[in-house]
DNA sequence: CGTCTACATTGCATGATGCGCAACGCGGAC
DNA sequence: GTCCGCGTTGCGCATCATGCAATGTAGACG
């Protein structure tokens, strides 16, 4: 492990937070000023920091340039952007979409809600999503194959956030199978108290869920109830987001009648 | 500057563009494969960039989840991000949203066309703009100080990118005036020759201007004058959003007429 | 106006750190 | 069953990043 690339990383998240001076970066780093001042110099030369004009150094335009040609690779966000405007519009709630991405379940995209909470959320695109605690993390564990779900959950360490967490696994595959009954999932205040969602499965071409939209409120805005009255809406976004991806609904319950990908996986 | 993070820089650029195997990143870099591991490894346990199940690597959320928060400490963009979607639904073409920060124009936000052609624009948020041969450059350049633009463009060699580009200093300064007559900026095909823009300026409490919206369309879509016809919903909603950083259409007139702020530079 | 302090920057000698090498492990192809 | 390409590990060496001390710079204060 790189101890200056590890650094230069760790300068990189400090000056996302806040403008960094130098000797506030060589203090965090814990070295001398040179070498603080060495490393942000090889991160500005990249932009991926940038001085300003009072000598501080924030985040620099190459790396969000970066990050947003990763985003823009993600073939589900750019299909489905449209459908999650427009549900944001007929809900009038802040809209995600959260995929599964190697161990973990991100958000790739957000709509806010024009309403005042949309600040008042801690969803950021890029961010992981709790698994358990969350609807859009619950409704991809759902349809998990089991061994999939147990290679995810392996490494949780189940903690209970507020009232309603399903805090360890029992309670929570219940609730998965619950889940898998509704076709739906909600999060009553799951991770944080105030914050309701219900969320919906995108399956791809194979009938594999991997992903899932939610719509979100704080309670002051929208009640569970409330926003539960959206389902039809949340549902109906989903599938034609599935249909985009190639889904037809024969595939999820003849998974075996598929007519082309001969597979056999699911058998 | 220190040798193995620049290295680690490049292998997230190259890891950008297409998926990295170990193998390929050594030769990249022209070192040992276990230097490249070394360095991969690194980005790793920071999430910059994530294993697929190929052995591959790719971008890792780590990175989207820092440059998300960049973005969102640009006030500008929040402030802009309602205005900007609507200006989108008015006119159906893709809009951006373009920012002076350091030394370069760089793309904070932009709202997609529903159109075909939206895929086909160069433009990405996070990417630097150009400065001579964009209608957000040329507008933001049009009312800099006149210290200040020489800086900017001190770096600057220009090309002839398409017939149409300004591509001397005399030949942009007289268009530079005529933005400022007519308060609006177009495009051409200066840089891109299919693709036209027009952009309008947004000024700070103080009446400078900080950034530019600007309306998109490649030109099979919609001509250079078409899009002129959308001008004063444009201009509208660039001074509304001037409106909201502070700015009144006194100050830009009489700027020494302004209440607070003593100032006087301007003097 | 001069001094002081706090901060950024440069050059250089030192050794910790990142490096290439070679050996090993592994899985897929023929 | 053997071969080949790829990823991984351990290790000794030299390089490259480091800390130090000196210098440069700008604002604060008397």
């Amino acid at each position: 492990m790189s101890q200056s690339i590890r650094r230069a990383i760790d300068l990189l998240r400090r000056s996302a937070e806040h403008p960094l001076t130098l000797t506030e970066a060589a203090d965090v780093l814990g070295v001398h000023k040179s070498t603080a001042l060495r490393i942000l110099q090889t991160l500005e030369s990249a932009r991926f920091v940038r001085r300003t004009g009072t000598g501080t150094y924030v985040l620099g335009s190459g790396l969000i340039e970066l990050s947003e040609l990763a985003l823009g690779s993600m073939d589900l966000r750019q299909l489905a952007a449209t459908q999650l405007r427009i549900l944001q519009r007929e809900t009038g709630h802040t809209v995600h979409l959260a995929q599964l991405t190697g161990d973990e379940i991100i958000y790739i995209d957000k709509v806010d809600s024009q309403a005042f909470d949309a600040v008042k959320l801690p969803s950021r695109v890029g961010r992981a999503v709790s698994l358990y605690a969350s609807a859009v993390g619950k409704t991809i564990l759902a349809y998990l194959p089991r061994e999939e779900r147990d290679r995810l959950l392996s490494h949780v360490v189940f903690e209970r956030f507020t009232d309603t967490t399903f805090a360890d696994r029992d309670r929570l595959e219940a609730e998965l199978s619950r889940i898998r009954e509704h076709g739906w999932a909600s999060d009553n205040g799951e991770h944080d108290a105030y914050v309701m969602c219900v969320a919906a499965p995108i399956r791809d071409f194979r009938g594999h869920v991997v992903a899932a939209i939610s719509i979100t409120a704080i309670e002051v805005i929208a009640s569970l109830d409330k926003l539960k009255a959206n389902l039809p809406t949340l549902l109906e976004t989903a599938n034609q987001i599935s249909a985009e991806l190639g889904y037809t609904s024969s595939a999820a319950v003849t998974p075996a009648g598929r007519t082309t990908a001969a597979a056999g996986t699911g058998g």
